[in-house]
DNA sequence: GTCTATAGACCGATAGAC
DNA sequence: GTCTATCGGTCTATAGAC
């Protein structure tokens, strides 16, 4: 394992502070980074496509349109590949978050993050993998871009929750932990893709639904 | 394809009406079937432990005590191994449904359904399928006895939602057939995995939160 | 002695890695 | 573009039931 892609981020980072007379990053250095985000975004399409197992790095490369072996200078690996995509998704989901407004409710906001964690799984784009699989896991717990991505969005959705709890819009009787993985687990959730593939609704239509019975339970209220 | 799961007892059971002398199934026929029911126990647990793709026949063939060449004496492919798997889940499900009580109210008659699903999985029991891999998707489409045990066991919990949506016991507004998929994804639900691996509550707790999120929601109520 | 199921070797294709 | 490992699937000699 010589080079994954954070740490071609913080060389990149690091060349360009130390480079006093260029502070300009250079042509080579601007061409691999959009060739970078080609891929993940190639990697990050299939990965919710097919998912991690039925994905071949041969797939990836003729999507991006390079050589099988270009990818090996980016990415040492097929799971360096997933994790990058992770990576990118985890960084969106800060960035969404980022964006709620502070003065909405926390529920609120929760209802927001995962209407918006839906919509991206509506839109093809919500990587999906192995949960099961060892050396992916195994790349994914040491890859720190990914783990801190994790543990950041992980940390400001407990303080959301507790918070809910506390104004009594959330069950105060959960653990946190249960409902923050709760959550988590409608990015993989199969309902939309069985309601899609039915035909018969809308997108926002089949959205308020899963949202609905997350939050409302199917009981009637 | 010259041999699968159910052709093989339909042979059994013609031979066995044919030889009105030999009313009893022969050692060898009873050696098979048992050795086929070993094969699916073993297909079963594997693929609720690591998944289709991961799993390999080789695995399945040292597991069960025996060579992979004699595993397709008994099934032609690994998607039928799968496939057979499903068809006894399928079964199990509808012996469950069976035995519950038809004096208990159709909406605890659902909760107690999940209550089964999730209990499975918890027992490490309950084999995981890709969505997205074709030829297994194939296999299963045309095994008869899997879509029709799916069908019936759809069938009856149709039932027994827009009954429970009648009582007011279950959300009227939802359609029928989200509250089929709502259930359905409990099976495959990472939640409980999430929670096991905490390793801070017990299989009873977990399950009773799951429950609750399930038909309460997360809201307070 | 015949016949079938078995076991272990074997093959071809595919996909990850370089 | 090549190398190699792995995996799904097959072939054949053999052991054991009848």
């Amino acid at each position: 394992m010589v080079i994954n892609s954070q740490n071609t981020q913080k060389a990149n980072f690091m060349a360009i502070s130390a480079e006093t007379t260029h502070a300009k990053p250079s042509f080579r250095q601007q061409m691999q980074q959009a060739r970078e985000e080609a891929i993940v975004t190639a990697v990050n399409r299939l990965l919710a496509e097919k998912g991690f197992d039925a994905m071949t790095v041969d797939e990836v490369a003729a999507e991006v349109g390079i050589a099988k072996a270009s990818l090996y200078r980016h990415f040492p690996s097929k799971e360096d590949l997933a994790a990058a995509a992770m990576v990118r998704v985890m960084q969106r989901a800060q960035a969404f978050l980022d964006s709620l407004d502070t003065q909405t409710r926390p529920y609120e906001r929760l209802v927001q993050v995962v209407r918006w964690t839906m919509s991206v799984q509506l839109a093809g784009e919500m990587p999906s993998l192995p949960s099961e699989n060892s050396t992916l896991r195994a790349s994914l717990a040491v890859n720190s871009a990914y783990v801190d991505g994790l543990m950041a969005v992980s940390e400001r959705l407990g303080e959301w929750i507790e918070a809910a709890q506390t104004q009594g819009d959330l069950n105060p009787n959960l653990p946190p932990v249960v409902v923050l993985y709760t959550l988590y687990a409608r990015a993989c959730d199969p309902v939309l893709g069985f309601l899609k593939s039915t035909g018969q609704f809308s997108d926002e239509q089949m959205l308020d639904w899963v949202i609905q019975t997350c939050f409302g339970g199917l009981q009637s209220r």
